[in-house]
DNA sequence: TTCCGGAAAATGTGATCACAAAAGAAGATT
DNA sequence: AATCTTCTTTTGTGATCACATTTTCCGGAA
């Protein structure tokens, strides 16, 4: 394998994506596929954004087979689409859009956080009190990214619990097709709010009380990303095309 | 394109898929992702069964490229998985599991119930209740298949009337994961039953009752494929190996 | 028979290339 | 100035091949 490639030494129109190193043993394919992955889920691409595949393999020193499976993959999670000219953007979303996802969110993630309660030790709720004290770290030194980050570690942290989960999958969908709003979202907010319904969920899930969970789930997710309404949301994607 | 190639003329192991013909302009890839699709949803996949990508290309009669695409995307919705020594299977699917993707399933259609109520017009319930007869006459004539795929077809169509609507393809993800253990239970089931909800849920479709509506789409999931209890899909799963 | 070791076959991976379709650029026509 | 036409470039698609890893097979030793 490892055959030379040729550098097309152009200049690349592609975004620049954050690096990460690669993993010893990973393939090409999941390589780009994580890496996209990530770069979308952190709002590094603006909706309507159009990709190529050979953009991306110069961009990731690779060739077109590898990416082009990981952009399909990508597409199978709703993080990208693949238009009827065969062109692959990322998908442009509509307030009403939004609002379906948001309200799917709550549905999703209430419902996994009830069927992980039972599956919570006291330990592993300390160690979630601890990401939620990395998240305010983050917010006061202003890391908008590393915020995010932390926080969708504290959702994932719950819900996972539950060994037998089979929902993290498709909240990792949702959350990958709100990631381009998340991202022009950030830009245009100068000043991250704490308010967050953390302390909250987290007192619930030490009483093992599911409904009290659920609905600081939900509750968090409305004020969070979920707070901004039509309006708001139609003046954020006016502002990025 | 469309060079020639050389069928590899080997006795084909790969499971005999229900064939269908392929649309004009199709793409390669995006017909061997629905075909496999097609068939893993309506359990004609055992969990546990390996798939090979040259396999699965002699019987399309076309190239590893694409095959290799469709499966990957198969993987990104559950529908299989890539092991960690490279091999490509069906999942196999424990109670525990199988009880997450039910209750998984009530929650997200449910959901989706209630948001598609708004948007459905009389005409469309009505052409929605002819579904609900046409299963229950693949149901008598005994065609298992066709009663599964006009149910399937019921749910969708309830769904999709929001047009804004972003459940569907988790929904799908979680038919998908169901469909080999379907195909078990089809097997070992002689008679189809006739209970559903469906007449239940028309009603109350009617009424625009939301509560209602999402309380029949869950006990229909309930008392359907989801009437299995703990102990019978040990057993179905011990029967299939 | 059982277990081990090495050869042979099968299989996933990824780079490359030819092809077709789409997009973009440039010039002519209205 | 706007629109259409033609040529060039860009881009997605899929077949093919070389390579590395894994599995399978088979013969010999315990």
């Amino acid at each position: 394998m490892m055959q030379l490639h040729h550098d097309r030494s152009k200049t690349l129109k592609t975004p620049v994506l954050p690096a990460f190193p690669r993993p010893e043993g990973m393939t090409t394919h999941d390589y780009a596929f994580t890496r996209l992955r990530q770069a979308i889920m952190v709002g590094a691409f603006r909706p309507g954004t159009s990709i190529t595949i050979r953009g991306l393999a110069d961009a990731l020193e690779s060739s077109p087979t590898p990416v082009r499976e990981a952009l399909r993959q990508l597409t199978s999670i709703g993080a990208l689409q693949f238009l009827e000219n065969r062109r692959i953007v990322v998908p442009r979303i509509t307030p009403a859009r939004f609002e379906e996802l948001i309200s799917l969110r709550i549905a999703l993630e209430s419902h996994a956080a009830r069927r992980a309660i039972a599956h919570l030790s006291d330990r592993q709720i300390d160690r979630i009190v601890a990401l939620d004290d990395a998240i305010e770290m983050a917010i006061t030194v202003g890391d908008k990214a590393g915020a995010l980050i932390a926080n969708q570690e504290f959702h994932r942290r719950i819900y996972t619990a539950n060994p037998d989960q089979v929902a993290m999958p498709l909240i990792e969908s949702v959350w990958l097709q709100l990631g381009p709003i998340l991202g022009i979202a950030m830009e245009h907010v100068t000043e991250l709010y704490v308010v967050d319904r953390h302390r909250e969920a987290i007192d619930a899930l030490r009483r093992r009380d599911e409904d009290a969970v659920a609905e600081a789930i939900a509750a968090d997710i409305r004020e969070g990303i979920g707070g901004f309404d039509h309006a708001a949301i139609s003046k954020l994607l006016a502002l990025a095309g």
